[in-house]
RNA sequence: GGUUCGUUAGUCUAGAGGCCUAUGACGUCUGCCUGUCACGCAGAAGACCACGGGUUCGAAUCCCGUACGAACCGCCA
């Protein structure tokens, strides 16, 4: 590597090095000027040097954050830092020419650019960047890439990359579109997924395939979510779900055993079912960390006096001990409204077994025996309580996260992982007044056409399934179908007849027709698992150059306006 | 599209109707300093307090609107 510039990189000189005489290359990261003595760091990707030189009119121009090769030897230092790597020796400065000088002020101090707002480091990202703390969360992300492809090709899985320049999708979230320029009026667009490419491959004869597949959405983002993200996209033929299930349990634990510390849940990961998911834990992605559970109680009050009960669907979830003072449960009362529920009951259970409470008056002798007969209950516990006529499912799921904050129930060193399945084929759209898929068209109904002709439409399962890690929604994988038979009956009772699968989908209508092999597979989210291993909230934290929360990219300009002469060629006229 | 919170020197920040001709830190500039390492010391410059309107004797501070930013809802199978 030794070239014009640098002998040496600078974080790995060390006393072994000491009287070579090295050239290093790297931003200018401190200059201490002592009067008659300098120091200054100097920083490459490797790590930090001190440099020494009793030329301080050399330095009189310098400014930090300028590009510099510097020539000279390395000795002991009188002083050592342990507190730098290379804190055992330091380079007496021969000869420095600078190369790239920093000739602007710096919009903020690179070794604390991540206190800055977000849209300075973005719209400077590079500078961003340059912070370690900052540059190494994107070297993690490369080191779990390599990681991920090593494992998928000891596996057998073969890596092919799929067009990026496709054709826009009727399902799903909405495309971004690219205009044709010679086609008037037609468009191009960008992948969501590479889902039709990947089952075609299968058909193709490709047994396993992989690809980290960048993929495009057009639609609002969030800080976990955003324009274009990354998954692991992968497909197998000849397999069941329970192969995929052993591949993604391969896939997650490798991955966060290799590069974590923490606690990864053993092998398999527990399975559980849609409707187990959402009774227990009120949520398809539960977070299993939280030892909290959900009960319906119900039929307790079926005939109540208590009118906020009676009759309705009373959830309940138990804690042990919450020892917390009256404004906290108005205040748990008040954010529970906020997210839809009716209201918040609790009941704590005193010395004596005797219940207190917000609804303790309202509540029958029987009622009460039954409900400390069912919860086992015990002086110290508290129950919450939430009811509505329609099943508060997706409440009681916020109650019990919320809870389990709260109480800080939540072991922050596990990652918690499970396999939610048996997912609906489809669910009711109360607006259409229509059944639609639940998830993709595409899975294989369990029970196959039978299931589908059975007319029992609320009860048929898919073969779908999520990888899910501390309430994450970390992969989503199905079965396929492969069946033109069961896919038109599928598409049928969504209300779409075969026409609709021909048009919209006529590469996978017509390519199933010559032999097409049993297929299944999934797509770990990539973006998501380097943000889960660096304990980031924030997505953009582990994308080199994220657009900002609103979609825009403040470094590039994106979006913005095209040329006339470009508009016309490609047949647009932009309305006011 | 909606809800909430926010916007004060290059950066981060104090500020709760008159103590504001706006605080502190980092950075920048000038000078001093031979062992610093978050160098130190002395000094200087740098803010139409996002914009527009209102309330008030008086607004960075209260109200309304706009713009911008973030979190969330919708949306993302």
């Amino acid at each position: 590597m030794e070239n014009i510039y640098r002998s040496h990189y600078c974080g790995v000189l060390r006393s072994s090095d000491v009287g070579t005489k090295v050239r290093v290359a790297g931003w200018i990261n401190s200059i201490r000027n002592l009067g008659s003595l300098v120091f200054i760091t100097l920083r490459d990707e490797t790590g930090i040097v001190q440099i020494i030189s009793e030329d301080t009119e050399l330095f009189k121009d310098v400014t930090r954050e300028s590009t510099a090769s510097i020539t000279g030897e390395v000795r002991l230092r009188s002083d050592k830092n342990p507190n730098m790597p290379t804190g055992e020796i330091e380079i007496v400065l021969e000869k420095m020419e600078i190369l790239g000088k920093c000739v602007n002020v710096l919009p903020f101090e690179i070794n604390r650019s991540k206190e800055a707002s977000e849209e300075a480091r973005l719209k400077y990202r590079y500078l961003d960047l340059r912070n370690p703390l900052v540059h190494d969360k994107i070297k993690f992300r490369v080191d779990v890439i390599d990681f991920i492809r090593k494992i998928m090709k000891e596996q057998g899985f073969t890596e092919i990359a799929t067009p990026i320049i496709t054709a826009s999708s009727p399902e799903g979230a909405r495309d971004f579109v690219i205009p044709s320029r010679n086609y008037k009026g037609k468009f191009y667009a960008l992948p969501q997924a590479p889902q039709i490419y990947k089952q075609l491959l299968m058909v193709s004869g490709f047994n396993r395939y992989f690809q980290i597949a960048p993929c495009f959405r057009d639609e609002d983002c969030r800080a976990d979510r955003t324009l274009e993200f990354y998954q692991l996209d992968l497909e197998m033929s000849f397999a069941t779900e329970e192969d995929v299930y052993q591949v993604g349990e391969k896939v997650f634990y490798d991955i966060f055993t290799h590069f974590s510390n923490k606690e990864v849940s053993p092998r398999p990961f527990r399975r559980i079912p849609y409707r187990e998911a959402m009774s227990k834990y009120g949520s398809d992605k539960p977070d299993l960390r939280n030892p909290l559970i959900i009960e319906d109680i119900s039929d307790i009050f079926t005939n109540s006096e208590f009118n906020g009960f009676k009759g309705k669907v009373v959830k309940v979830v138990k804690t042990d001990v919450c020892d917390k003072p009256n404004s906290w449960f108005k205040k748990l009362e008040e954010f529970m409204k906020e997210k839809g529920a009716q209201g918040l009951a609790y009941l704590k259970v005193e010395e004596n077994l005797e219940l207190k409470g917000s609804i303790a008056k309202f509540l029958r002798e029987k009622e009460i025996t039954s409900l400390k007969e069912r919860l086992n209950l015990k002086p110290g516990n508290v129950i919450f309580m939430v009811a509505d006529s329609k099943a508060p499912v997706k409440e009681a799921g916020i109650l019990r996260t919320k809870l389990g904050q709260e109480l800080e129930l939540i072991d922050n060193n596990k990652f918690e992982f499970c396999i939610i399945n048996d997912f609906p084929m489809y669910e009711y759209n109360e607006e259409d007044q229509k059944w639609d898929f639940g998830h993709n068209p595409f899975s294989m109904p369990k029970g196959g056409l039978k299931a589908l002709e059975s007319g029992d439409i609320e009860n048929i399962l898919a073969y779908q399934y999520d990888f899910v890690c501390n309430g994450n929604e970390m992969a989503s994988g199905a079965v396929r179908n492969h069946d033109i038979e069961i896919m038109k009956k599928a598409f049928d009772i969504a209300g779409y007849d075969e026409e609709v699968i021909k048009n919209k989908f006529r590469s996978l209508y017509t390519a199933f027709q010559y032999g097409a092999p049993p297929h299944a597979g999934m797509a770990p989210g990539i973006d998501r698992i380097v943000m889960l291993l660096t304990d980031e909230e924030n997505l953009r934290e582990v994308q080199v150059f994220p657009p900002n929360v609103s979609g825009m990219d403040l470094l590039m300009g994106s979006p913005n306006e095209l040329e006339e002469k470009q508009l016309r060629e490609l047949h647009i006229k932009v309305r006011d």
